[in-house]
DNA sequence: CTAGGATCCTGTCAGC
DNA sequence: TGCTGACAGGATCCTA
């Protein structure tokens, strides 16, 4: 679920809770959600946050003890703070505005000021805890490709080049060539650059590559700069959850609709395993037609 | 090395 | 109503 821009959320919004807040408690309610589990856990107690980075998908919580937390939410993780204000981010669900802990809180960070849940539907998401001088050296973070922002249309191409026979969308879920697109910003980045997901990644042009890019930073950036309003409103008095991506999303999950740009019918198809969304007309197989 | 499929886990929803 | 299979905003492991 989470791709980089509501882990970039989360990292904005939770910082004004946890920032320079000691944590006094720990509770792991499943062992396999905390690398180490509950025993490891404890390492954190009596220990503050000194910052919040992020990369690609992952959120990395520096502790003063030397420590960092490295918070991956995979499909359904979610971080619910509960204080004198609440806030919530992660895989929308009734969670947001639940009693916390629930069946579905995986572990809980306690503060003075207040509580942090970490509540994960399917188990995939995990805390992980790393020396922070060897953040870099975590597996998942060596094997990382470069933000979007940092990485230029030509290393795009070139990734593309040696995974010539993929399937474009999947190059774009590696998050080992790009990090932090899932699939609704491959969907999104794809439909902006009008390239089907099933193109060769090695039949694809500098110029595509360069649209593709330009796609998900469009996409990702008017996510985040949107995230930070909606989630203030996520919880509200009567209960309801905004829906952000009714908010700036151009195909995905609107199968049936009509595309934005050419009024044609977006269709939904399966590629790379995963759910894809497409204009039929704007995202043509062949580069002509 | 790459490419593609199975797998981890729980919950929901469409279709009998 | 109750069952069944498909599927879900991710990444890794296994196989060819």
């Amino acid at each position: 679920m989470p791709e980089l821009p509501e882990v970039e959320t989360v990292r904005r919004g939770l910082g004004e809770f946890i920032l320079s807040k000691k944590i006094v408690r720990v509770k792991v309610d499943c062992e396999k959600s905390f690398v180490g589990g509950s025993e490891m856990a404890q390492a954190v107690k009596g220990a503050t946050v000194t910052d919040l980075r992020r990369r690609g998908k992952a959120l990395l919580a520096d502790l003063d003890n030397g420590t960092t937390m490295m918070i991956h939410l995979r499909m359904t993780g979610q971080l619910i703070w509960r204080g004198e204000k609440d806030f919530a981010a992660g895989h929308p669900s009734k969670n947001f505005t639940d009693a916390l802990p629930n069946a579905q809180t995986r572990v809980t960070f306690e503060f003075e000021e207040g509580k942090l849940f970490f509540n994960d539907q399917r188990k995939f998401g995990f805390v992980k805890l790393l020396a922070t001088d060897e953040v870099e050296k975590d597996s998942f973070i060596a094997s990382l490709g470069k933000e979007p922002w940092e990485m230029s249309a030509e290393e795009l191409y070139e990734k593309c080049q040696r995974h010539k026979n993929a399937l474009t969308k999947a190059v774009l879920l590696d998050q080992k060539v790009i990090a932090g697109l899932g699939n609704i910003y491959a969907d999104e980045s794809l439909f902006y650059a009008g390239v089907h997901p099933e193109r060769r990644a090695g039949d694809l042009s500098l110029e595509e590559a360069e649209r593709i890019l330009e796609g998900a930073r469009q996409t990702m950036q008017a996510s985040i700069d949107s995230g930070g309003s909606t989630m203030a409103t996520y919880i509200k008095p009567d209960g309801t959850t905004g829906n952000y991506l009714e908010k700036f999303a151009q195909v995905f999950r609107r199968e049936g609709q009509a595309c934005p740009r050419c009024g044609a019918e977006i269709i939904k198809m399966k590629v790379a395993g995963r759910g894809t969304h497409i204009c039929p007309e704007c995202q043509k197989r062949v580069g002509d037609d």
